[in-house]
RNA sequence: UGGGUUAUAGUGUAAAGGUAGCACACCAGAUUUUGAUUCUGUUCGUCUAGGUUCGAAUCCUAGUAACCCAACCA
């Protein structure tokens, strides 16, 4: 096992740079806005920035960019924080843009008395109209001719406060007739008298992106600052102010962002999943949202396996889900406990097994050993599957039918001699027998079979809610086709995501199921118990379901 | 009508002029007291057209397609 992993183009980067001399060691920083909730996207974010640190010599700051007051919160830092920190990760440095308004509003000053800046007094929509658009020049504001001691004194009355919202910016002065949008003397500081999250109302002039995310880096030496490529015309920015204002230079790199099938990532249209009620909040197991992930069972190692499987580049990508669940399903089932779960009950009934007699049966925990054994209660009832029975059995078919003979997992193998149906033709109950010398693990009966059932004994069964989840959305790229063609991602949401069995019935071992759990329900799934449950009412979800050669089987028939 | 970025199996990602490889998915088979897991195997790819070269995914030329850029958001 000595294959070597090829390197992504930033590791070559790092490597090159590394190899140079330009660093003895490299620092990232992970820069979550604290306005929502962490998801996948970050996921992947966060797995690069920490896992370069960690492959290289170096570390990861976290920095909130909070630089708009009027989106962000506390509570956002805190959730963003317990997301790292749950995926595995440690950052060196817990900073925030708004540690730095000082010294940002100093480069601002700096940048004024090099004739670089000014105050302008247009409005926004005057603002937009003078930029011009990608294939049309721009054209100059009015004030950008102001005397740099004027835009001195007003850029210190800006903020005093001496204005309201809006009356006045402080822009570069770059170059109206610039290719780059963003070069058309981009906006720095804007007014607005609001409260900030941590600085109060210290401020009432708050800096741009543009200004405080490239000099946040150069403060913090960052080397590589890494981020999505709808940045890239940034750059040229990004580096202008550095190299005006001479400070450190830090180096902006882009990477494609993923994308993942069957579901939408932006946070805007989680937003409106939330608000519009299609989902129960940012937790709801089916958002693709780390809370959302953790609460439907997915483990941290799992994610970012998936992270280093999928790799880094530069061009659109949608990502297939089904790697996502191989990691997911790699990871529990090695670590996921075995537990026996009926979720649609039929019952069956050992006819030539003595009555009242109940037997407790070794079964395993798991493939690995040291997961031990657990007994299982056996009875005359039991519940099975309703699926495990066919009437009438189809080509391939091996579990029970009239006739068949199958095997209670780590129990019986039985014959079934008969079945009973109601008026309205529903099998209600089955009958069979079962032969004592096939007991699992001192078989001597002879007997063999190629289907194996799971159950449940009826008189010890305890009961649980099992909420099963599906992919959100019914195509592969909800987000195709939006806006133009009226048609909305809303549209493709999978009205069949979640589906709920009040009254499952689960092994009594299963009693003792905590959150931190990872259960595999055999045949039917990984799941884990859900935060809504009590110790009167056990509540499970379905992470994810397990390969099911069945099914395709099936579909293949038509 | 401008500028920028990207094109390799179905999907994602390697190959720095020298055998187009890996993973997932798919399909076929073996094992199996989970139709799971595990194992084996098959099919399938360099955006197009020219050119340079003994040899091109890679270099050159010309096209084509997709995505991004006109928030006092990040």
């Amino acid at each position: 096992m000595s294959e070597e992993k090829s390197l992504n183009f930033l590791e070559d980067i790092i490597e090159q740079d590394l190899k140079e001399g330009k660093y003895q060691s490299i620092v990232t920083r992970f820069p979550p806005e604290p306005n929502g909730y962490l998801h996948m996207g970050h996921a992947t974010s966060i797995c690069l920035n920490f896992g370069l640190t960690k492959k290289y010599p170096g570390y990861t700051n976290l920095r909130f960019d909070d630089t708009n007051p009027l989106t962000e919160d506390t509570e956002y830092v805190e959730s963003i924080k317990a997301d790292i920190k749950w995926l595995g990760f440690e950052w060196k440095n817990e900073l925030y843009a708004s540690d730095y308004f000082e010294q940002l509003y100093q480069y601002a000053i700096t940048l004024i008395k090099k004739g670089l800046a000014y105050v302008d007094d247009l409005t926004a929509e005057e603002i937009a109209k003078l930029k011009g658009t990608p294939t049309e020049h721009g054209k100059d504001s009015p004030h950008r001719g102001r005397s740099i001691e004027e835009n001195l004194d007003l850029f210190a009355r800006m903020k005093n406060g001496e204005f309201i919202d809006g009356a006045k910016t402080l822009r570069a002065k770059i170059d109206m007739a610039h290719t780059n949008m963003l070069m058309r003397d981009p906006l720095l500081y804007r007014i607005k008298h609001a409260h900030h999250h941590r600085t109060g109302n210290d401020w009432c002039i708050y800096p741009m992106y543009d200004f405080a995310h490239g000099q946040s880096d150069s403060i913090e030496n960052i080397t590589h600052s890494i981020c999505t490529l709808e940045f890239i015309p940034h750059r040229e920015l990004y580096d202008w102010f550095i190299e005006k204002l001479e400070i450190y230079p830090s180096h902006q790199y882009e990477f494609a962002r993923r994308n993942l099938s069957y579901t939408v990532m932006s946070k805007r249209k989680l937003l409106q999943l939330v608000n519009d009620k299609h989902v129960n909040g940012w937790d709801d197991p089916r958002m693709p949202t780390i809370s959302g992930m953790r609460r439907r069972g997915f483990t941290p190692k799992s994610i970012r396996t998936f992270c280093d499987k999928v790799g880094i580049a530069k061009r659109e990508n949608i990502i297939d889900f089904s790697l996502l669940e191989f990691c997911l399903r790699e990871d529990l089932n090695n670590t996921a406990h075995r537990a026996m779960v009926v979720l649609d009950p039929i019952k069956l009934i050992i006819t030539n097994y003595e009555n009242n007699k109940v037997e407790e049966l070794p079964s395993e925990n798991g493939p690995d050993e040291n997961l031990g054994t657990r007994l299982l209660p056996f009875s005359k009832e039991l519940w099975i599957e309703r699926e495990d029975f066919m009437e009438i059995p189809a080509k391939k078919w091996f579990r029970l039918a009239p006739g068949a003979m199958v095997r209670l997992k780590s129990a019986y193998i039985i014959k079934c001699d008969n079945f009973i149906k109601d008026i309205d033709g529903n099998v209600t109950e089955i009958h069979c027998t079962y032969f004592p010398e096939s007991k699992s693990g001192s078989d001597t009966s002879g007997l063999a079979t190629k289907g194996v059932i799971h159950w449940v004994s009826v008189a010890q069964a305890l009961t649980a809610e099992v909420r099963l989840y599906d992919r959100l959305f019914k195509v592969e790229n909800p987000n195709s086709d939006s806006e133009d063609s009226g048609g909305d991602f809303k549209d493709y949401i999978n009205p069949a995501s979640l589906q709920t069995i009040t009254t499952a019935y689960i092994e009594p071992s299963l009693k003792n199921a905590t959150e931190t759990m990872r259960y595999q329900f055999i045949r039917k799934g990984y799941f884990c118990l859900d935060k809504d449950a009590t110790p009167e009412k056990l509540v499970f979800n379905r992470t994810v379901t397990l390969k099911d050669a069945w099914v395709k089987e099936t579909k293949k028939e038509g």
